[in-house]
DNA sequence: AATCACTAGGCGAACGTTCGCTGCCCGCGC
DNA sequence: GCGCGGGCAGCGAACGTTCGCCTAGTGATT
C-alpha cells in the first residue's frame, strides 16, 4: 500500500533558511568553530533539532578529503575465530567514530578483484585485512596499492604490510611445556595446513619446548589434519604417545573424540591441549586445556593501529604480536 | 621511517585533463552514455585505466541522492546463528552491487542512540536489523524515523517494519511431531527467554504437536534455562519423560551433558532434539537431531527484499518465512 | 570627530560527480 | 548555394559540505 517516494534529507541550507542565516555560518555553529553569537547559536541548534537535521558525511568527506571510515576485507564473517577479530575491530573503530564497510571475499560470488575496488571507490581512509586464506595469495598484496593505508591480522606475503597478531610462537611453546612438566615424554602433534605462517610459528613453539627439556623431536609425531581422523592412525604408528598438542581446538575435539572411539580415558591414557579457546572448548567432555588466544584485543589494537596510521598519514610497517596464555581444565 | 601522505586520488578532471577532452564527456564515457566517438571513447577508456581512476562513489552519491549503501545494524557479529544470517545478508548485498556499512550495537560502548545517527549520516540506502536481544527494546522502533527502508531479522514491536524470518512455530512442530512419532509420550521442553518471540512461537508448535497426538500439555514439562542446569531439576520434578526437546542447540547441548551427568543413556533413556543445526551439533555425543534452520537463505532473502524496496521506494511492511526441515542424527 | 579593534556573519570557491542543454561542424539534399 | 539534421563535445548547474577571506556594524580610544 504505502508507497512513498522516502522525504529528501534536510540540508544545512534547510535550517539555515529557517533560522534566517547563511548556510555557512549554520556550518560554522553545528562544527563549534567560528565566531558567532549566543543567540544565533542557540537559534541554530534549535531549529537543526527541530528539523531532525543529520549532517551528511558524504559531503564532508568530499572536502575534507577523508571519509572516517575504513574497508574490512574478511574472509568468512561466520568464522568463529575471525568473527571475535571482526567485533574487536569494529568495536574500536566506532570508539574512535569510524564506520566499517565490510566485503568478504568468498570465491564463489566474487574474489579480491571485485571487494578492494569497491572499497576504493567508497574512499576508505584505511583497510583491515581478515584473511587467511589469502595469506599465500601474492595477488592480494600486489592489488594494495599503496594508497591507504592497511592493516592486516594475518601474515601477508613481501611483508609490506603491517600486522597485528597474537604470538603463535608462544602458543606452541605454552603448550608443549605445559604437557612437558605434566611429565609427558612422547609428544605428539597435529597441525592444520602447513602453507599457513600460523602452522609454522606454532610448531616451532612445539619444537623450541621439546629443545628445552630435552626431548628428540620425531617427524613421526607430527600429524597434518582438517579434522580428527588422522588421529587413529598416528597413535597406531607411533606406540607410547601419552600427549597430543592439536594446532587448534577444532582439531582438538576432533582428536577427543578419536581417542573416545579408540576407548582411551582423557587425560589418564592421553592428555590433550588444543588452542585457541574457542567458545565450546569449555564444554567438551572433559574440558579442554587450551591456550587462549586473544582474538577480541587483537582486533581492537589492530583497528587502533590503522587509525593511527591514517590520521598520521604513516605508512611504515609495523608488526605487533600480543600475547597469549595458558587455560588449564579437564583434558591434561 | 616512510612517512609520507598518500598521494591523492585521481579523479575525472585529471582523466580528461591528459585525454585533452572536458571532464564531463570523460564522465559520460566511463558511464557508457552519450555520443562520443569510437576514438575519443577508447583513448579516455586507456587514460583512466594508465592513471588507475578509480570513481568516487561519495560524489556520485551526492549527485544521485543514493548511495548504494546499505546499513547492517546488529547485535554480536560472533554470536553463529547471526554471523550466518550476516553472511548471507552481505553476500547478496554484493551481488547487488551494494556496500555494507556494519554497527554493532554493544550496550557496553555505544548504544541505538550512536549507531543509528551513525548510519544516517552516512546516507545508507537503508537499513538491515540484526539484533535480537533489541526485540523488545521500543526505543529502536521509535528511533527508526522512516527516512529509509528497514528490514528486520526479527520481530519489532509495533509491527512497521518489514521482517524475514524462518517458521519458529514450524520448527517447533517438526520438532515435536518427530518425538512423537518416534513412540513418546512423555515429552519435555526446555525452552530459551519467555520474552522472545522466537520462544513464544516454537512454544506454540510443541502444543500445536502435541495437540495433534492428542497428548496433554503439561506447564510443568516447560522449563526455562540459560544453560543444562535445570534440566536435572526437571527431570527428577516429573517423571517419565522420556524425550526433550530443546529448543536451540545451546541448550540441547546443556541437556546432553546434564543427562551424562545423571547418567541417563541417549537416545536409549532420554531422546533429544534441538534447534537451529549450529556447526556443533553434528559432532556432539551421540550427534544431535535439530531443526534446520536456514540462516544464510534468510540472510539473502532479507537483503533482496531491503534493495527491493530501496528501489522501488516502497516502505510497505512485508513479512516473510522460510520453513525449516528436520535433521535426523543419533540423539533420536 | 576620526580612527581603531573587534565581533557577527556573509560570500565565493572548492571537493568530484551527473545531467540536461547548447553549439559547432560536417555532409546531405534540393 | 543554402538550409537542415545529426554526430560530437563542451558548458553550467547542482548535490551538501568546509574553509578562508571579506564586510558591515559597534563601541571605545585618541
Amino acid at each position: 500500500m504505502a508507497s512513498r517516494k522516502p522525504a529528501r534529507h534536510v540540508s544545512v541550507k534547510d535550517v539555515a533558511a529557517r533560522a534566517g542565516v547563511s548556510f555557512q555560518t549554520t556550518s560554522k555553529v553545528l562544527n563549534g568553530g567560528g565566531t558567532v553569537s549566543e543567540v544565533t547559536r542557540a537559534r541554530i541548534h534549535q531549529v537543526a533539532s527541530d528539523l531532525g537535521y543529520v549532517p551528511n558525511l558524504q559531503a564532508r568527506s568530499l572536502v575534507m578529503q577523508r571519509t572516517r571510515t575504513v574497508g574490512l576485507l574478511a574472509g568468512d564473517f561466520s568464522d568463529q575465530n575471525l568473527s571475535r577479530l571482526i567485533v574487536g575491530a569494529e568495536r574500536e573503530a566506532r570508539r574512535q567514530g569510524y564506520g566499517v564497510l565490510m566485503t568478504s571475499i568468498d570465491l564463489e560470488v566474487s574474489g579480491t578483484e571485485y571487494a578492494l575496488p569497491s572499497l576504493m571507490e567508497r574512499r576508505v581512509d584505511g583497510i583491515l585485512l581478515a584473511a587467511p586464506q589469502m595469506e599465500e595469495d601474492r595477488a592480494v598484496a600486489r592489488a594494495l596499492d599503496k594508497t591507504v593505508p592497511v592493516v592486516s591480522l594475518h601474515h601477508i606475503p613481501g611483508g609490506g604490510v603491517a600486522t597485528v597478531g597474537s604470538d603463535d610462537e608462544l602458543t606452541g611453546l605454552l603448550a608443549t611445556r605445559h604437557l612437558v612438566a605434566k611429565g609427558h615424554r612422547v609428544i605428539a602433534t597435529v597441525i592444520g595446513p602447513r602453507a599457513r605462517s600460523v602452522t609454522e610459528s606454532r610448531l616451532r613453539g612445539y619444537r623450541k619446548a621439546l629443545e628445552e627439556a630435552g626431548l628428540p623431536f620425531d617427524e613421526r609425531l607430527v600429524t597434518e589434519a582438517n579434522d580428527g581422523a588422522p588421529t587413529v592412525d598416528l597413535l597406531q604408528r607411533v606406540p607410547g604417545i601419552s600427549a597430543i598438542f592439536a594446532q587448534n581446538d577444532h582439531l582438538a575435539i576432533g582428536v577427543l573424540s578419536a581417542l573416545r572411539d579408540l576407548g582411551k580415558r582423557v587425560p589418564q591414557d592421553c592428555a590433550v591441549v588444543g588452542c585457541d579457546d574457542i567458545e565450546m572448548a569449555a564444554f567438551t567432555v572433559p574440558p579442554l586445556t587450551t591456550i587462549h588466544v586473544p582474538f577480541y584485543e587483537t582486533g581492537e589494537q589492530a583497528m587502533r593501529l590503522l587509525v593511527e596510521m591514517i590520521t598520521s598519514g604513516s605508512v611504515a610497517p609495523r608488526k605487533l604480536l600480543l600475547p597469549v596464555h595458558l587455560i588449564s581444565r579437564g583434558s591434561t
